[in-house]
DNA sequence: CCAAAGGCAATTGCATGCACTTTTTGCCAT
DNA sequence: ATGGCAAAAAGTGCATGCAATTGCCTTTGG
């Protein structure tokens, strides 16, 4: 083999298939259900298929991918149930990270929430859904960080990339951009007012109210390759 | 040796050593910064490096184990300022536990968690802290049940693991026992009686004050090849 | 025509081998 | 004696190969 590694280069062979598979899970471009065949993502990638294996241990390790013994690797693929939990908890880490946030973010941290949270009106009034779903992300993302706890942090990004694949398309719903832009607005006062029972009421209820909006289309997601039962509505 | 896997069976080999290594690192044989040699645990579990390998980087994804790029696979050691975040995420973990059990379990999960509970009364007089200390993982498992939420389930086994490293031995400290009894009490008859707020700030006192138990040990234990940098408060 | 059984292809699981990186050791020069 | 350098030893990272298990397809008996 012509080591030709140095494209998604960073880390380990198996590191970056952890990446490159993660991510394809996580952004959708691996639906719930899909079979991961080891050789195929092998030639797919360009390694042989010991790092690959390694990568869906790793990954099944974190919950993304479900491994079948001697039967293969699928993306992980959760009951409503399941998901019902994984928001739920979303919603309790979130819920404890804003309450953080308002007891521990120092003044820059505040500053710096409060100017994005306030630059993010303006995605709203355009209605840049792509552009607020990416402000979005850096905004919780902020607020994990604020909560200076490291494991806290790991919890919920843990989470938040189980859950992603469940939530795209969450802001198509129309007026979710200004109804989260309010929420959001209730967090961020409530942290700047150093109330953390506020806060983390209000992060604890925004997350609530997303995994509604993503419920919907968790409910049509099943690909699983057969269980082709009827799914045409008549 | 003769461990053969004939005890450990169930699964295939990579389970069986991520279980086997986990076990040894969550029971403490091996030590925070111990070196974990693919080698020898191959030779010593008598299987071949790829399997031990694949169990590294999931015991690695699990945060049990650390790994250096080319350099080798260490027993997770973490600082004083995570270790306390994790003691603090896992109070907040408990503490949702205990107030989803106070809403939601049935009437025989809260019968058995009573009866248990009582029966352990027992334990505290004779002083068996080994039994007790076995009790209390039970204990505290059927809150992580109780909650019927199966992803808080896991974010809290999965810390719990991480953290048991360092709160072996929490029962030595005289009068732990009775302590740690009567504040089980507390969390037992709040969700008794239904009270999920009650319940979740005992669960998470209980946690807290165990985790000042257990930093004592902590500041002791990094096994930690150099680093002597001096710890011992003034 | 359907059902059960057997064989075949495909895929997973693990072992082994080799290349590359890191670390140690031993030697020489200062 | 010490510092530095180089070569060897040790150990990790990945590829390949083979045995074993699974699923599918064909075949055969009812």
């Amino acid at each position: 083999m012509s080591g030709k590694r140095s494209l998604i280069r960073s880390g380990t062979t198996v590191d970056q298939m952890v990446r490159a598979i993660g991510d394809r899970i996580v952004t959708g471009v691996l639906r719930p259900g899909e079979k991961l065949d080891e050789a195929s993502l092998a030639t797919r990638f360009e390694v042989s298929r010991t790092p690959v294996r390694e990568a869906l241990g790793q990954l099944s390790a974190m919950g993304l991918v479900e491994r079948r013994p001697n039967r293969g690797a699928i993306v992980a693929v959760v009951t409503q149930e399941h998901l019902a939990s994984m928001f739920e908890s979303m919603a309790e880490l979130e819920g404890i990270c804003a309450r953080f946030c308002a007891e521990r973010m120092t003044g820059g941290e505040r500053r710096a929430l409060e100017v994005e949270h306030q630059a993010s009106a303006r995605l709203v009034r355009l209605g840049a859904e792509e552009d607020y779903e990416y402000f979005n992300t850096e905004f919780h993302t902020r607020l994990y960080r604020g909560a200076h706890s490291t494991h806290i942090y790991e919890l919920t990004v843990m989470t938040r990339s189980r859950l992603a694949p469940f939530r795209r398309a969450q802001f198509r719903l129309s007026g979710r951009l200004a109804k989260s832009w309010q929420e959001h607005d209730a967090i961020v006062t409530a942290i700047l007012r150093g109330d953390g029972a506020s806060a983390g009421i209000a992060a604890k209820n925004h997350v609530s109210i997303v995994s509604e909006a993503s419920a919907v289309f968790a409910a049509v997601d099943p690909a699983s390759p057969k269980a082709g039962l009827a799914e045409l509505p008549s």
